[in-house]
DNA sequence: GAAGACCTGCTA
DNA sequence: TAGCAGGTCTTC
């Protein structure tokens, strides 16, 4: 579920709570393979009296930058989350100096805690990071003239470019009138631009407004202050099947896309 | 490409 | 009870 602004939203609320700096004293694991390939007792004894330097992110991956050398990268895939507090479904626990503890919440258990020399040996298999200079618009526009394949999936996929999921993927495509089934190629330069600027548009609103958060219940995205994301309310193209087009007010329409549940306006999204 | 796997919980 | 979910990986 967390895409790029709901992940920068938790990386920037864990340095905001001081996490940087701090020290890990242990480490629970309650679920193996949150560590794997490791082992619960490798990865608890490599981490153990290591502290955490600096926090960024790269794509919708979280980095914990280690004293040691190493590197913890953190995916949260669909449900992964963190709290201060503890709660249900807590599969892994750090505790830091000073008395602090860092819950990882994750009650799909699809999360993954990577422990690496190099975080280069994933980050490279990455495309640009969708908010960075690195990722400009000659890029974007040569590498999908490139490939001839619908245009959502292309954008979903990390290793065009990093931080786009499923609903910044139908946001994107309806701001820019894109229909998610148009063959990358097939693009224009207009259109490529117009896409490109939405890509940056969306993820840039969606983390002023502290990512989205949709349903109800614990699979929900939620910060690390527990509180839900304010772009829903922004929401224009995902779960919105049936509903009018806040452009033109026909019903939009939803239908799987590469195997992906997809929102889109059959009038403005032209294929 | 597509389908299955990994998981649990919510909704219809 | 079946179907679906914000993600990715593996295997056809």
């Amino acid at each position: 579920m967390p895409e790029l602004p709901e992940v920068e939203t938790i990386a920037r609320q864990l340095r905001a709570r001081g996490i940087e700096g701090r020290e890990i004293g242990s480490a629970q694991v309650n679920w193996e393979r949150t560590v794997a390939p490791l082992t619960a007792a490798t990865f608890s004894k490599q981490v153990c009296g290591v502290t955490i330097t600096q926090i960024s992110r790269v794509g919708k991956w979280i980095l914990f930058s280690l004293s040691s050398g190493q590197t913890l990268m953190i995916h949260l895939r669909m449900a992964g989350r963190f709290s201060m507090e503890p709660g249900a479904h807590d599969r892994l626990i750090l505790r830091l100096s000073d008395g602090l503890s860092l819950y990882y919440r994750d009650t799909r258990k699809f999360g993954r805690w990577r422990l690496v020399d190099d975080p280069e040996v994933i980050l490279s298999k990455l495309g640009p990071d969708a908010l960075t200079r690195k990722f400009t618009l000659s890029y974007f526009t040569e590498t999908l003239r490139k490939r001839q394949r619908k245009i959502k999936p292309l954008i979903l996929d990390q290793a065009i470019v990093a931080g786009l999921g499923n609903i910044y993927a139908d946001e994107a495509l309806w701001e820019s009138k894109i229909h998610p089934e148009r063959v990358s190629n097939t693009l224009n330069d207009a259109e490529l631009k117009n896409l490109f600027k939405a890509i940056k548009h969306v993820l840039r609103v969606g983390v002023k407004n502290r990512g989205t958060s949709l349903g109800k219940g614990k699979t929900n995205y939620r910060d690390v202050e527990g509180e839900t994301g304010g772009h829903r309310a922004e929401v224009k193209a995902y779960g919105r099947g049936g509903q009018p087009c806040k452009r033109c007010k026909t019903p939009l329409k939803k239908t799987v896309v590469a195997q992906r549940g997809t929102h889109f306006c059959p009038s403005c999204q032209l294929r």
